[in-house]
DNA sequence: CCCCAGGTCGTCA
DNA sequence: TGACGACATGGG
């Protein structure tokens, strides 16, 4: 177990349900278990503590700093915002603490393929089961859990295969993205140092990799902020808000008035949405 | 049984 | 370009 005290405002509940990261429970005791790439951890707010318990501690601490984005300025970020657009303070008011996560590029290209015109629930059933016959067994406070498999691990999975993780018609698209990489087609690690329209043109070359897939990809794999994922829900409330009625006009938009914080912006507009009804 | 999901593709005009 | 239906799967 290990402590951090947290030096400023911190949602862990709104940061891991919001939708953006698929495979973690919400225990008894409101902790949370989620499996973080190559461990699984458990973590608790309580008041300015997060405390946190993990199947592998090394170098824990850091971990949940990198994937919570704990060391960014997001007090800052907020300001900068709103001198931009003072539409969004009631937005900005019901964000605080809320944190873009940090997710490991493989499982997050795999996790958004499979998010397209899907469920919440449909997906993480499928990545449970691609995890269950491919990741890595992991006990963890005498529970069982299956890290998310390497795209190495995945080279020989063919496309029946996919099928049946429930994938639907995203399976070729799985199997594609997954033999490019092995390939090297596509060095996961090289989208680090392209810029972002760049990026999202490497990635969009894939079949079931749109504007929306792409960017979320880049958002929240590669913590590229200057992108504007536009969905149904941000579709609607720019609309009403801005009047903007194509997905062109709304990323113009984005990318004029948010610039890099476009990303930020984006998951401000999701998260108020879908908590207000 | 119909409808739809944090979309994207293929196919027409 | 722009519109429109199809697409697997599961839940309401």
């Amino acid at each position: 177990m290990i402590k951090l005290e947290l030096s400023n405002d911190f949602n862990l509940d709104d940061t891991v349900t919001c939708g953006q990261i698929f495979r973690f429970d919400k225990e008894l005791d409101n902790s949370y278990t989620i499996i973080l790439d190559d461990r699984v951890i458990n973590i608790k707010k309580e008041d300015n503590t997060l405390l946190v318990e993990s199947n592998n501690e090394d170098n824990l601490k850091n971990k949940i700093i990198e994937y919570f984005d704990l060391d960014r300025d997001y007090d800052n970020i907020n300001k900068q915002i709103l001198l931009m657009d003072s539409k969004l303070k009631k937005v900005i008011d019901s964000c605080i603490g809320f944190k873009i996560i940090k997710q490991y590029p493989f499982e997050t290209i795999m996790e958004y393929i499979i998010s397209s015109n899907n469920r919440v629930p449909s997906i993480r059933n499928s990545l449970d089961k691609i995890s269950e016959k491919y990741g890595k067994k992991v006990t963890f406070k005498n529970k069982i859990y299956y890290l998310f498999p390497n795209y190495i691990d995945l080279k020989n999975v063919s496309i029946d295969e996919f099928r049946t993780f429930k994938v639907g018609f995203r399976d070729k698209y799985l199997y594609d993205v997954v033999q490019s990489i092995n390939k090297n087609d596509l060095n996961i690690d090289e989208i680090y140092k392209l810029d972002t329209d760049k990026s999202l043109e490497k990635l969009m070359s894939f079949n079931g990799v749109g504007p929306k897939v792409s960017s979320c990809i880049l958002l929240f794999g590669y913590q590229k902020f200057d992108v504007f994922p536009v969905d149904t829900w941000v579709k609607k409330i720019m609309k009403e808000e801005y009047n903007l009625d194509t997905q062109e006009k709304i990323i113009k938009y984005a990318k004029e008035n948010y610039k890099e914080y476009s990303g930020i912006v984006i998951q401000y507009l999701f998260h108020y949405n879908r908590n207000k009804k």
